[in-house]
RNA sequence: GGAGGGGUGGCCGAGCGGUCAAAGGCAGCAGACUGUAAAUCUGCCGACGAACGUCUACGCAGGUUCGAAUCCUGCCCCCUCCA
């Protein structure tokens, strides 16, 4: 099917679709009028990492084509999603948590859209708004008789739960009533007529669709993204550290670019489409390189990735000092993105042991780790493999006053300086 | 409420009185080869300690024993079937 509209032509080169309630209908409704669409989030977590990427780059490009965009954070839903806050301090607790959270995943946003009051500027909106305030016997009776259980469980995400013989409580058949509960009311607000999400999202979405439907006799859409994987079919958004943050305290600008630049060649062209917005033909040309001409590619990919969530200035930094720790043997690290740990007076008398400084830098999470390393030979100093694992660091080890370099492998590096 | 099965390291999963810091797999880390890729091969993979070693760990709390992940008692949680 060739599409006409601006948006869903961007989406389908680039990757972005997975399956659609209407694509034919909402590429038409597109092409009359600007829209207004959204993709709920979680609150359980301090940040978004990679996989929450895709639906980022969906809502930006959204509001490029000339539509609205939603941003639902699901600060009701989150609440109810964890049954384990059973007692009222905790459950305080956890709802200050969840204010903070959205507190923090909010950020991200503000780099990839333009928030207003404009029509075409990005809202941010919080469930909380109108979930808290629902009353139970009027709610069941409002929109208990939309939802048929012979319907609620023939989709997939209960099917397997019911086949696999693992519980599924009330509250959690309950969590896709109240998402259906959400589209309804953006509907009626905010005129939302499109609701996007990831693959594992479809029978909520479609629940909302439907929902709609028979409330208001209107037809809305539903429309998900692939579950992105990586070509080796591993999950996407693994490193050393954990999960691959987009939030800058919980990943450095400098580790996120590395995570992209390290992408496997099979990945480079489809990862460029998907985390760039870079031109389609620009990026075939890159998808071409081959060898070791490929790194160009993923230095791009790292590059725009990162300059997305972090912003230019970070990316620059980032890309500079992993040509001087990769492609350079030189030694000035002062402006570097890498983990940095002073040393006092004091310590460069004593001597600082090479095990410490390891764990303080954050590249071993032991004593014990670092040692494992120096015996596998993967611990350097300037380059220099560690011998000895009861090395110190001493005022002397500092030949002409630059940083001291500690690696752990060959892309983990952290700086040592002297006051 | 009754009967039965089960809770082991990040995950899966063996062990069922000493040789268990706990087989095997996955994930992870490092080394070799390369291109900061993939695949492959090798090593590592609880903490502390320079080291003999010490400590903490097999749902929780006690107990039996020279000795317990393994046996007993109580509790908590999960699953299956019955009411």
């Amino acid at each position: 099917m060739s599409l006409k509209s601006d948006f869903l032509t961007i989406l389908d080169t680039r990757g972005f679709i997975h399956q659609a309630t209407d694509l034919e209908g909402l590429d038409t409704l597109l092409t009359q009028e600007p829209i207004t669409a959204y993709i709920g989030f979680d609150a359980t977590a301090r940040s978004f990492h990679v996989g929450s990427l895709v639906q980022i780059m969906v809502l930006y490009w959204l509001q490029q084509t000339g539509n609205r965009p939603l941003v639902l954070m699901g600060g009701a839903t989150t609440k109810i999603g964890d049954p384990t806050g059973k007692d009222e301090s905790r459950k305080l607790l956890s709802e200050e948590e969840i204010r903070e959270n959205i507190e923090k995943l909010s950020t991200i946003f503000s780099r990839a859209l333009t928030f207003g009051k404009g029509p075409k500027d990005a809202l941010l909106l919080n469930n909380d708004a109108w979930i808290d305030s629902l009353n139970y016997s009027s709610f069941l009776r409002d929109y208990g008789t939309h939802f048929t259980i012979n319907r609620m469980l023939t989709f997939e995400s209960v099917r397997l739960r019911l086949e696999r013989e693992h519980p599924m409580t009330f509250l959690e058949f309950n969590y896709m009533i109240l998402q259906a509960y959400d589209f309804l009311e953006l509907y009626k607000k905010y005129g939302c007529c499109v609701q996007i999400g990831g693959v594992d999202q479809w029978g909520n979405i479609i629940n909302g669709v439907e929902l709609v439907r028979r409330v208001t006799h209107k037809t809305v859409y539903g429309l998900t993204t692939p579950l992105i994987t990586t070509a080796s079919g591993a999950k996407m958004g693994k490193t050393a550290q954990g999960a691959v943050w987009l939030n800058a305290d919980l990943l450095s600008p400098f580790e996120y670019w590395q995570f992209w630049r390290n992408t496997e060649d099979k990945d480079v062209g489809r990862f460029l489409r998907l985390f760039t917005t870079l031109p389609l033909d620009e990026i075939e040309r890159l998808e071409k390189l081959e060898g070791a001409e490929i790194n160009e590619a993923k230095k791009v990919l790292a590059d725009k990735a990162t300059a997305f969530i972090h912003g230019e200035k970070a990316a620059q930094e980032a890309r500079e000092t992993a040509h001087k720790l990769f492609e350079t043997t030189q030694a000035n690290y002062q402006e570097s993105s890498l983990p940095t740990l002073m040393l006092t007076q004091e310590e460069l008398e004593k001597g600082a042991p090479i095990l410490d400084l390891f764990c303080r830098l954050g590249l071993t999470s032991s004593k014990g780790e670092a040692r494992r390393l120096i015996e596998g030979g993967g611990a350097r100093l300037n380059d220099t493999p560690i011998q000895n694992e009861l090395s110190v660091i001493t005022a002397t080890s500092f030949q002409d006053g630059s940083p001291l370099k500690l690696s752990a492998g060959k892309k983990r590096h952290g700086l040592i300086t002297k006051p």
